[in-house]
RNA sequence: GGAGAGGUGGCCGAGCGGUCGAAGGCGCACGCCUGGAAAGCGUGUAUACCCUAACCGGGUAUCGCGGGUUCGAAUCCCGCUCUCUCCGCCA
């Protein structure tokens, strides 16, 4: 989230920023600056009162030694009155803060200066676009091929669990595997280090990355246990940070993570569901980098070129886009798009994500860094999806068909072990 | 899941209910010393928020977390949590 002093500092910045994401959020920030102030003033009026009975408490402990009973049982009844009051203030207090805290959680970030207004998905900006492949000569959707070759069941994952969760069998599941592999091979020479994280967060580190309080009903919820099956590995992998001091020495961290990841999808039910287009299990692999705040432009970039390599890797014809205001995340500052085109379907099918998102993940995540002076500063946060599976073996299907089936693109071929299925 | 032990500052480690944000040591920083270094000596060395022009000074909170007792709690009581040891169960 936003800190009360970049609000009161660049009100006027946000107000414009946040305009383009159609937010009218003067009143907001001016309903957080009231209760900012009004917090100030309890503090104050708590604090001299917590000081005062402190000084009470020490003179009686000297009285007694004295041996002055009745004076230190005189200023005991004056602390008693104190005590009353000052909780009452504290109390006060709390709900100021919370009242505070829950304005500030409804402020999205600020959206970068390149952002355009704009409402949907209508309003995106092409940046560039990769060759347009000649197409197939045969261009079956890929459920259907899949379903030719076996390798690919959506049936049986409604049988084992319910729509959404397909399974892949045979050379299907090889692939996929194989995707795995590459991405994360990829990634490490790269630079950034693997981890394996828990698919499973709790409530502190999805609120840290923004699932919480937002997008509560996008998430699996392991109510006995009140655990979250993770969205994206973007969770856990940032929340690896939480609470950390670093050293400016430490930055940039780099972390790349293959997890499965659950998604309930509410509320889309009948849009572009088809096949693998949209399901409520799917693998991806993440890259996630804390960075200096001076280079996290920069390192966006190079995220942004990173994820094109792979996808023009994969021969696959794509195009990568800035999301205006209206479509951007709520806790993004500015997000690429990566969609690929799905001959049979003439579709584009949206498989990457890069976003940074300045200090507002890290304030939530309390994550800061120290410079050479010892002054912290909050670190920022970076992710992109490199790739997520589920429509890159879409397009893939799509893209390299022919009447024999698929060809396998040159460089899975190492980890698939054939070149056609 | 059961039993026991324990969680104190960057680390180690003291701490009787009162003047403890916390002894001492290590580490670190700066200074002195030295031709230079080591050793030695000296000084300093947590975080957040509030007041303040101030990274000077002052106030408040923080000794795993949350409650309670008390005029006053790192110190007493209750709940939770984590770590270690033993037992059970188990991929």
């Amino acid at each position: 989230m936003l800190s009360v002093p970049y609000l009161r500092e660049h009100r006027e910045e946000a107000i414009a920023g946040l305009k383009k994401r159609g937010v009218e959020a003067a009143p907001l920030i001016d309903k957080v600056m009231a209760l900012d102030d009004e917090r100030k003033t309890q503090q104050q009026a708590h604090d001299g009162l917590l000081a005062e009975m402190n000084r009470l408490s020490k003179s009686i402990g000297q009285l007694y030694k004295e041996g002055k009973r009745e004076e230190a049982e005189e200023k005991k009844a004056a602390v008693s009155a104190l005590k009353e009051k000052a909780s009452g203030l504290e109390a006060a207090r709390k709900d100021t803060l919370l009242a505070l805290q829950e304005v500030l959680e409804q402020i999205p970030n600020v959206p970068h200066e390149t952002v355009a207004a704009g409402q949907s998905e209508e309003d995106n900006v092409l940046v560039r676009e990769g060759e347009l492949a000649a197409a197939p000569n045969q261009k079956k959707p890929h459920w259907d091929i899949a379903k030719d070759l076996d390798i690919l069941d959506f049936e049986l994952g409604n049988v084992l669990t319910g729509s959404g969760f397909p399974v892949f069998r045979g050379k299907g599941a090889r692939l996929q595997r194989a995707l795995i592999s590459y991405f994360l091979d990829q990634a490490q020479e790269q630079g950034y280090e693997e981890v394996m994280p828990p698919l499973l967060v709790n409530a502190d580190s999805a609120y840290a990355t923004g699932q919480l309080p937002d997008k509560e009903g996008q998430m699996y919820t392991i109510t006995e246990d009140q655990l979250y099956l993770i969205p994206t590995a973007e969770v856990p992998i940032t929340n690896i940070y939480r609470g950390r001091l670093l050293e400016e020495s430490d930055l940039p961290r780099k972390h790349v993570g293959y997890t499965p990841c659950f998604r309930r999808e509410a509320g889309s039910y009948g849009k572009d569901v088809r096949g693998l287009n949209r399901v409520h299990q799917f693998d991806k692999v993440e890259i996630v980098q804390l960075v200096h705040p001076e280079h996290s432009y920069q390192v966006l970039e190079d995220m942004v070129s990173y994820v094109e390599s792979l996808v023009q890797s994969l021969e696959l014809p794509y195009r990568i886009v800035r999301l205006c205001g209206g479509d951007l995340g709520f806790t993004s500052a500015l997000t690429y798009d990566f969609e690929v085109y799905a001959a049979a379907q003439d579709k584009w099918l949206e498989v990457s994500s890069v976003s940074n998102f300045e200090d507002f993940q890290s304030q939530r995540l309390n994550c800061r860094f120290r410079d050479d002076n010892k002054k912290k500063h909050l670190v920022h946060t970076l992710n992109g999806s490199a790739l997520a599976l589920p429509r890159i073996m879409a397009a893939l299907l799509e893209n390299h068909q022919d009447s024999h089936g698929i060809v396998v693109p040159e460089v899975l071929r190492p980890y698939t072990g054939f070149d056609r299925i």
